[in-house]
DNA sequence: GATGAATGAGTATTCATTCAT
DNA sequence: AATGAATGAATACTCATTCAT
């Protein structure tokens, strides 16, 4: 700007990207520190801006994390219409490659993430726990539920309740991150997701009884 | 009392109760507001003493915390070992007894405040998560696998994995409690714990899938 | 008391000799850690009583520190009178005492304890700034002074002024203590008082100057 | 100022003059009331700004006394090398200049206080009285004891001790400082600064003792 | 006399947010 | 658009002192 002829801009529309460079410090100090503990400083800091510049694209530092929410939510949305239109062809394998896809997903730090911020921030911000549910579980469980209805509908897997049978499905995969990523356990030699995948899809599959047993409960 | 006349006592001297009243004060307040939202003379003014008093009795706020969990956590070691005395008799019945008394137990409000509580500051406060799992997970978790590696050689289930089966077992009430009280999400006609720990115990006993199939797998 | 025929009470006469203790505890405190940064607790503690018992003794803390003060200065009042009584006798010889009795009183960090707490207050206290100087400066400046002056009308040494040759005299011992005790700085090979007085003492009888040059200044 | 009728902006901008600002309130409130019993909020009140501000300038209540220490403090030892050159010309009258510079520069209370207060807090906060002693003392006495000690050598004065000669020639003047200032003691007539370096020049030059006596010591 | 539980005023430090430039 | 100096409200913790027992 003074001076007009310099080489300096390189690439000056870096403006654009702000918003998620910002997003993107924000994740990574979230993670490490937890929310309240971050400090827009340290945000715009790591985004190499200055404090100000966040407040021109953020108008709050909850904003912030409302954004880092949003930003992960999206895709979930639509992936899950798409796993609805697969889930007609082999069921069996579906399942298996279903719960894999939740399981490495979330398995991913990156990923897993934001979920952990949102239930950190639960109990003081509801309407994050609230923009999380209505992004994501509002649609991801009717979908599922559907799913289920669906097939036992053309009996291919008994007459379960739809809806909580989605947990039992799930609830072990994030039973097991919680666990893991939360509180540091991990069965000896590593996280073992397919470990419990297989495990479970066996469960699912064959019951937890010996075949004998498993007509007459 | 002994002056009829007097002005309220300035001291009430010795409550010997006054931790566990500090801890039902924070434990309310926590849950409210979590606990970096709640400062320590709102936890002294609702359990009716001043600052200073809170101090003769925790050293710390975080000391709050940690006896807060510390005070949650002692029954559960205890019940955990009795549990693993009756399991032997009719497994399905344990089981299905199982599922209730954690689901019931979790379900609780007041019970499921302190692991939620510890879920939020597990990111900031390792130290508290760390004492949360050794007094918790770290007896729990082996007692519920020694249960079902018991059970495994003695036939009455299938050779699973005891580690990953307790995953299957008791996600689905976990995760179900997470959508409930974090993100508010119920079926319709409320909290229905019976009605997933009796769609859970029907799959885990016949499978999933219907009896044609559930052999050839 | 519960037990009447007990033996225990020993002597229960030490109750006359507790504000003796409690300035034993305080003055060990302060100079460790300074005045305000001691606190009433640690001064009952370590002299083995309650906080309350303290305060039947002394009003305050203050009071703590002026009864330090006061015991700690009694003793110097009177010695004073007495070096004037000795002084007429031989003066080079008194000199060389005086100087050494200061010089190794003040070494003593029981001793020098005191006026160091002072200084350290004198700026918040002035009132026991205050104390020390009516006790100890106008007791001893005025005597010292009068030595000094009885000794020019005698002749014996040269006409100066007794004020200011009074801190030409005690002036060096002191500085050479605020350097050890406060700045930590000392000659190789220790606090070398003696080489001090010895020094101070041949520049006081021998000038600093050549013998030539004396008498011509 | 650039438009009048504003309501006194809220923000004066980049007062570049505010560390020293504040150190300027710091020293009249340490002066005044003692580093400890001077609160962070009413030295950024004194300096006009906000308790916020001074943090911006100082990490801490402490980071401002060595703030002020670390400015105190380089003047002199420049001054003390400065010395050290000029000390060859003519000794007596070098020393009447020196002790004069000593004590109008102690004298002044603005130069004295910085001192004082390194006394006080030396017990509580010993790496202050270290980095004072580092930058002054260990520059300071050096320097004295290596003027002294080429005199020596010369043959300009006798063969004394430099290192204690140094605490002999100082150290009335720092009594006699002490004593005003701290316990308020001052000859009648004032503080009288010349009248100590004159009388102790005189000391220095003839001995305490008359001439007859003054060889035979 | 003696205790120690209780009080509550006092204070350093942090940090989201604003706004003159 | 961008800066960063300035604000000031918020908060954990300390400690001299009191007083019911």
């Amino acid at each position: 700007m003074a001076d007009p002829d310099s080489p300096e801009p390189k690439f000056r529309r870096r403006a654009e990207h702000r918003p998620d460079e910002l997003l993107d410090a924000a994740l990574a100090l979230f993670v490490e520190k937890g929310y309240s503990h971050t400090s827009v400083a340290e945000i715009a800091r790591k985004a190499g801006v200055s404090k100000g510049a966040l407040y021109l694209y953020f108008p709050s530092k909850q904003a912030v994390l409302e954004g880092l929410v949003r930003r992960a939510v999206s895709p979930i949305a639509i992936r899950a219409q798409e796993a609805i239109d697969i889930a007609d062809a082999d069921l069996r394998a579906t399942l298996r490659a279903l719960l894999t896809v939740i399981a490495t997903a979330l398995g991913d730090p990156k990923v897993f993430a934001v979920p952990k911020i949102v239930i950190r921030e639960a109990v003081v911000a509801p309407e994050i726990a609230e923009m999380y549910r209505r992004a994501v579980f509002d649609n991801v469980l009717p979908a599922g539920a559907a799913i289920i209805r669906r097939a036992v509908a053309q009996g291919k897997i008994r007459p379960v309740d739809p809806e909580m049978t989605l947990r039992s499905l799930v609830g072990p995969v994030i039973m097991h991150l919680l666990l893991s990523e939360i509180f540091g356990i991990e069965p000896e030699g590593g996280l073992a997701l397919d470990r419990l995948v297989e495990n479970h899809l066996d469960i699912l599959v064959n019951g937890l009884f010996p075949a004998t047993e498993s007509h007459d409960a």
